[in-house]
DNA sequence: TATTGTGAACCTGTTCACAGCA
DNA sequence: TGCTGTGAACAGGTTCACAATA
């Protein structure tokens, strides 16, 4: 017998990871519109991908399919949510509860896809007062104990760019081990530690790339 | 002579592109500091990529450094945000204006980095009454005077998925080209219009994924 | 027969290592 | 001499096209 990593440690490419819960989308919605089995052609166009990318991407998980049929909506739903890990809920707190906390923690997507917010905190004392999303408002000194009672290991960061890198530090400290950050700046952690980025404006300057480019008629150098 | 496409058009490949507003950035935060010049060394630090990288992504906007010496960081942010399209501003308007509307709205990452909301719009007629950021909430029905007053090119989307679809095909029909999606659905827009989108339950998700790999010791199945 | 699962070809992006240059 | 700019090697991701098979 050769030497193999157990089943659970199969190595999935990183960009197929990123479209699982794209997938897993897909299957939620299908089945909701009753839709049992689906071809792969199907479920790729629900999840605006192509075919061969799908059935690759499928691949690296097992062989959930059947070939002549196609996928069962429910079956490989379970197997996807099981593969990503959000058969059970992850406990997460969010720090920084301005403009952009508030959406998180009203955010309903978190909720129904394997994630439960347990505590939401900000360093500044006026905000103490408030309830959002039905949670108080607490302080940032309380991270730890929070994070020891719920065992959370995710945290988000929604505070602005100069508390964000501190806010980090805090939080590896006292064992959280995946950060999604949303502040507009590099967060450095030890390794062992993911950190995952969403910068709105990064979004835009993109676009706003393309936007450019599409402007320029090739050949014609002025346009008014 | 051979045929060349104008320097314009210099085509930058999407990798790099998604990168320089990293750099970006990375140069205003220098500038900030009082840096007038730097290695590439030192800008991969501050942008968190290595310093190859860096410079091959540079090396296709053109020769704006000086061997042996650097970057002139002012130089260089100019010749970015010219790169990007960020040295004028952009009109947008958002359609949306719930919890993530509204923190889109004050976000002031977007003014300061060459794009103006123009306009907030919301389907639902309670909340035209409100005023966000400044601006009224008009209703969706203004969006093609809107677009056309203001030559927008730009929308955001941060409505519930199911009306998101219908938005993008109104914002496409009056001549936006340039769509941010922050509804958790797959948008089909005509070829020539750009999608990108942003949902945080997928963040959450690849963390999760990377999280549950974490737990497993190599050799140990089951941990309690 | 229809559709999956997958080697192989291809393409894109990253890293290396050093030539070129101030 | 020190740092940029870049070919060349490498790694990762996508697409093709078809063998395997329910």
């Amino acid at each position: 017998m050769t030497a193999r990593t157990p089943d659970s440690a199969r190595d999935i490419p990183e960009a197929t990871v990123a479209r699982l819960p794209v997938y897993l989308r897909a299957l939620i919605g299908l089945a909701e519109d009753g839709t049992t089995t689906c071809s792969s052609e199907e479920l790729a166009a629900s999840a605006g991908v192509n075919s061969a990318k799908l059935r690759k991407d499928l691949s690296y998980l097992g062989s959930y399919g059947t070939r002549g049929v196609g996928y069962d909506v429910e079956y490989l739903r379970y197997q996807i949510a099981r593969e990503i890990g959000v058969t059970q809920d992850w406990p997460v707190v969010i720090v920084g509860i301005g403009n952009l906390g508030h959406a998180l923690a009203n955010y309903s997507g978190f909720r129904s896809r394997g994630f439960r917010v347990v505590a939401l905190l900000d360093a500044d004392p006026a905000r103490h007062a408030e309830v959002v999303a039905g949670l108080d408002v607490r302080s940032f000194e309380d991270l730890e104990s929070i994070v020891a009672e719920h065992a959370v290991a995710i945290g988000v960061i929604a505070t602005p760019a100069v508390a964000a890198q501190s806010v980090a530090d805090r939080m590896v400290a006292c064992g959280i081990t995946s950060i999604l950050n949303f502040a507009p700046t590099v967060l450095s952690v030890p390794d062992g530690v993911d950190v995952r980025k969403v910068d709105l404006s990064i979004e835009l300057q993109i676009l706003a790339y393309h936007e450019q480019r599409k402007a320029i008629v090739p050949g014609s150098e002025s346009v008014s």
